[in-house]
DNA sequence: ATATTATATCAATACCTATTGATATAATAT
DNA sequence: ATATTATATCAATAGGTATTGATATAATAT
């Protein structure tokens, strides 16, 4: 009962999942903007002076992110802080494991 | 020497490439050819009954990844056998747990 | 040669999305 | 209150791409 059909059924539910992931990441602004809160906090100011993006334009991008649930939104005064959200980018990073390489 | 800008800089010429792969695997159709393929060889017509697709669709989208070196095709006769480019994949992967993971 | 099967290409459509410019909201300071 | 700074939203545009239907190519068989 382990042919590729079933298993294709099986994984077919966190398809969808996985594939809105990349579809997300696979944005250069977007990666620079994980690739930056790698190191940690940063707000909205910092990221787009960093990276030379428009404010808007950054912002943007973090509200894909943010509703993504890739990053974590926190207000400070002015400033809202952005960073990883660990959890769910290992979560997501397993279903790739899983589905496009071992089974 | 070690800020984020930095880091980003280092890792940009392949964040490019990194970015191309992940849009190319983030259609689902694509994903599902991927997924099907890493259960061993298949034919076109074998990947689009399997996965219900039309066969200009099906044909269409190993082309992308057949570009991108995902895949690789091989004539038999009548029929184009399509493989997993486990090696490319793999580098691949590498790549975004570079960028995306750990430092 | 013609027919059949397998695969690829082409043209058109329809939808999605990144980017930009302008504007709005939110918080703080004066 | 007004001004300033930080962030978000809105509208419009431009470019990309998945899908479909029709057609072409490629290989084999009769």
């Amino acid at each position: 009962m382990e042919n590729s059909q079933v298993n294709c059924k099986i994984e077919k539910e966190k398809l969808g999942e996985l594939a809105e992931y990349l579809k997300i990441i696979s944005d250069e602004n977007r990666l620079k903007i994980l690739c930056l809160l790698k190191h940690g906090e940063r707000c909205v100011c910092e990221i787009h002076e960093t990276l030379n993006l428009p404010q808007n334009l950054t912002s943007h991008h973090l509200k894909i992110l943010r509703e993504a649930e890739l990053v974590i939104a926190r207000r400070e005064g002015k400033w809202v802080h952005y960073r990883l959200n660990d959890e769910k980018i290992s979560y997501l990073t397993e279903l790739y494991r899983e589905i496009v390489l071992g089974g």
